[in-house]
DNA sequence: CAAATATACATAACTTTCTTATGTATAATC
DNA sequence: GATTATACATAAGAAAGTTATGTATATTTG
């Protein structure tokens, strides 16, 4: 069995707005640094998106219409919350659409069809 | 069910060089062009490599000693061999438990788990 | 209570890695 | 003879990260 501290960024780059499309979707409202966490327990720490990657991304969202945002202060610091739009929401579903089907086509390339246990 | 034309380049980029490792390990040895039509026959025209991704690929791996090359003439036009050198044999297989182990997370992230039939 | 760590946002310089375009040349097909 | 396929190569530009930096509040710990 492989264990992996971290996978390579080329790999987390290519899925990095397909899954915070596809958060926004299941949680509804969440705000940047939720996000990062988040990833990072269901990843068992093996995706860490970094802040550079994330708000850059957040705010290309907006621009596009597919997130919109609210402001909530918890004591004197902000919270900015995004929830995706209805155009948002088609977005994470085609995305995560396409994602399975790439990853269908990559087990299939390598051979990786019967990976079960013991890898 | 989804049908993609051609994956977004952004998933194909994190994959690539796992892919061309891999096709070496299970040919034994190939030359750039034929890498290039093996992966799109495999992949049903949704994996398109350019070969402004490939030739650089291809001659940063020669330079890091993960392949070796040699030519050979068909007629007067030059072919160029790649194959794995015991380092780049390594490295496929490390490659490819890393891209295996990622898209096992990615299903979990992404609460693919289930994705068998009429998705 | 001071220091360190965690929360929470943002952006800029730089790097990597591809896309697109271009270039060269031979072989096969129509 | 012209077009398409085979087969290599590289350079300019774009995209999307990483790394570093900046600001500021809240919480924990010694």
């Amino acid at each position: 069995m492989y264990i992996c501290p971290m996978y390579s960024s080329e790999l987390i780059k290519g899925t990095l707005k397909t899954i915070v499309l596809n958060l926004l979707k299941e949680q509804g409202k969440m705000y940047g640094y939720e996000i990062t966490q988040r990833v990072k327990l269901l990843s068992n720490e093996k995706i860490q998106i970094t802040e550079g990657a994330l708000y850059p991304l957040l705010h290309a969202l907006e621009k596009q219409g597919e997130v919109t945002t609210e402001s909530e202060y918890i004591g004197k610091r902000v919270r900015k919350y995004y929830s995706l739009t209805e155009k948002g929401a088609i977005s994470a579903k085609d995305k995560v659409s396409e994602l399975a089907d790439f990853m269908a086509t990559i087990r299939f390339l390598l051979n990786l069809e019967t990976t079960t246990a013991n890898g």
